[in-house]
DNA sequence: CTTGACCTTCCAGTTGCTGGAAGGTCTATG
DNA sequence: CATAGACCTTCCAGCAACTGGAAGGTCAAG
């Protein structure tokens, strides 16, 4: 099948599977006799893993770690729950992160009274930063 | 002052500093005879300003809406107030979106016995996608 | 035979910096 | 006065992970 037909079956857009293909992430489709790329069942199944794997969360790089992991017959499933446990740790630090910066917006949106006066208590502490 | 100083009293990289002036997120710092840059304490107050709002997860566009209602004297509160509530609106939707990874990986990883042997639910599920 | 939808490659841009090279300047010390 | 080392300057490259677009080849339909 065609680049096209492979990004509607994988969920991957075209220019995404030529961009995994260049940076190696997945193995050279084999081509026709016109030069177009011609993609295979277990190539959109490739295609596939990795976009649920990215839209986990998991980096390009980890992603090649669970590709390799996923056709290693002999790897141990301690390593991908590694990977996993790694991946739900960062989670947790940027969520955290994420609500500490919600909490002090909040904090200041709802002092300010949002009208047509300039006097914001949001600028106020972006500018002196003293009493958030 | 020199840019050092001035990055060590705002909290932003000197690299930062001469960034945020190349792309005119700052006013050109003035120069002494020599060429180097010379900051005043208004300046690294601006710096701060940047520094903090970043720190909130402003972008740098907002940033330069930020600066320019700080500076502008007749600005409404209210059009401040706005762009503080867009942002915890990304925040919330970005939650929300590691909530629900967070929840799947977990799930997975729970369900992953994690030792040496080779079957693993993360890769089956990453694999095939209809039993999660 | 032409139109339009494919496909190809390559190059540039995105966001927000960060690192490094090449070179000028300043300050302290021998 | 020379020199070492810590500043400063500019410019160029690169990070992640694509995305958009240009220039050009191919294919199927009418």
């Amino acid at each position: 099948m065609n680049i096209s037909e492979a990004a509607i079956q994988s969920g991957l857009p075209a220019k995404t599977i030529r961009y995994y293909e260049e940076i190696g992430l997945v193995a050279p489709a084999s081509r026709r006799a016109n030069g177009y790329r011609d993609y295979a069942e277990r190539d959109v199944h490739t295609l596939k893993f990795l976009n649920r794997a990215r839209d986990l969360g998991f980096s390009v790089e980890d992603c090649r770690a669970l590709a390799a992991l996923y056709t290693d017959r002999s790897r141990k499933s301690a390593d991908v729950k590694a990977l996993a446990q790694a991946r739900i740790a960062d989670i947790d630090r940027k969520i955290a992160e994420l609500r500490a910066m919600r909490g002090t917006l909040r904090h200041l949106a709802d002092r300010c009274h949002g009208d047509d006066r300039p006097d914001c208590p949001i600028l106020a502490d972006l500018a002196g930063g003293e009493d958030a």
